[in-house]
DNA sequence: ATCAGACTCACACAATTGTGTGATGCGGCC
DNA sequence: GGCCGCATCACACAATTGTGTGAGTCTGAT
């Protein structure tokens, strides 16, 4: 049979040796590279055919959620499963809308992940067991929620959210966007509520878990 | 010869299998047990004798360096690797006062990371070598610095950054430590001037990448 | 015994953040 | 053609944060 060509990208070399000698040990998965981050995954791709790209959320240089869209746009047969340790509803939307094939939290274990990588490979769609509760939970509680249950953060306030995470003052943001300071307060105040969150403070620690930034 | 006993201590499954796999492959590596937390850990040690504890700096429940001051206290012939994605100064510093042996980045590789163990287990500190040259550049940097180029956070600090991770605002931390709301604002600019931050977003920042939260 | 560092607190003031409310133009969707 | 979400802006006010400066205890190390 044909083994499964999975890429591996994550920028911390020694998960990316530990996932190579996890998945090694199964006779059906054949690791053909590495990247340290997405836009060395897409170089990759341009170059070798490959099955399940197994993808890290945070990265540096180009994130997981960025590589996904383009990986999607470029190889639409190509599976992607995003490896995280974040366990938050509101992102996990925007990567299935980006076109994830999969959604696996960092403590689930090497079973469960050689499992999910095959079958993604199958068309499956694969999210860690727990988080499906989580995502069933927000829609059974709010009666109204049809499927939009979590608020989609929009392009334009993330934007915003880095440029808080840089430290900058709203003064500082509404001229780096040239829009006025009551325009960016007006992002964050519904950032705040989106993100469900009292002040920035929080908003950039869930943006990091997030890997938002 | 004696094979080495190593605890693996790390809150993310895949990590743990990742780890077990590449140092399985090592014959004078023996990996004795694995732990979800730094609570884990410390319970492992009271069982079963370890030489070398392999430490995640972000854990719940306990994190690294309060699981590693708890640890030196109880098995002073233990050595200690921290092993984190953070790639700064300060940290690093308590990190040794508290008694960790070596400090080696995520982003390692796994013979950098098993040689690491080696060298622990005979008594070497063990530190990243991009690491060092950050230490060191920062002791030629500012040339007063003689030792203490980096202020130590103390642990009040550290209790105050929890709490503003939290989104408490100053006067609810002063209310949980039992202090003034200015004792709470001191230690905030303090900590501002200690971390190099603009702002308490800055702080939490750079907090979650030290693996403080 | 002395000294440094940690922890505490005060007071005053400037700067920023966060909130409440309401409104307009624009593009996409049914 | 109308509705909706997104992005924009205003204005006013309350709440918090950040800064400057000075100072008193207590403890551990030299």
């Amino acid at each position: 049979m044909e083994k499964i060509k999975v890429l591996i990208a994550d920028d911390h070399q020694i998960m990316v040796d530990g996932l190579k000698a996890i998945l090694a040990k199964d006779r059906s998965l054949d690791i053909v590279g590495t990247a340290g981050n997405g836009l060395e995954a897409l170089e990759f791709l341009k170059k070798e055919p490959v099955d399940v790209l197994l993808l890290d959320l945070q990265m540096p240089v180009m994130d997981g959620l960025e590589t996904t869209m383009h990986a999607r746009k470029a190889f639409p047969d190509l599976k992607i499963i995003m490896l995280t340790t974040n366990d938050e509803g509101s992102i996990i939307t925007s990567l299935f809308k980006a076109g994830a094939t999969g959604y696996l939290l960092k403590n689930a274990s090497k079973d469960y992940l050689i499992q999910g990588i095959k079958d993604a490979h199958e068309g499956k769609k694969v999210i860690s067991s727990h988080l499906t509760e989580k995502m069933i939970e927000s829609l059974t509680d709010h009666p109204k929620a049809k499927e939009g249950a979590i608020p989609m953060i929009t392009k334009r306030e993330i934007e915003v959210v880095k440029l808080i995470a840089q430290e900058l003052t709203t003064q500082e943001i509404a001229d780096q966007l040239f829009v006025s300071t009551n325009t960016v307060a007006t992002h964050k105040r519904n950032l705040f509520v989106k993100m469900e969150v009292k002040n920035s403070v929080g908003m950039i620690k869930k943006a990091m878990d997030w890997g938002i930034i």
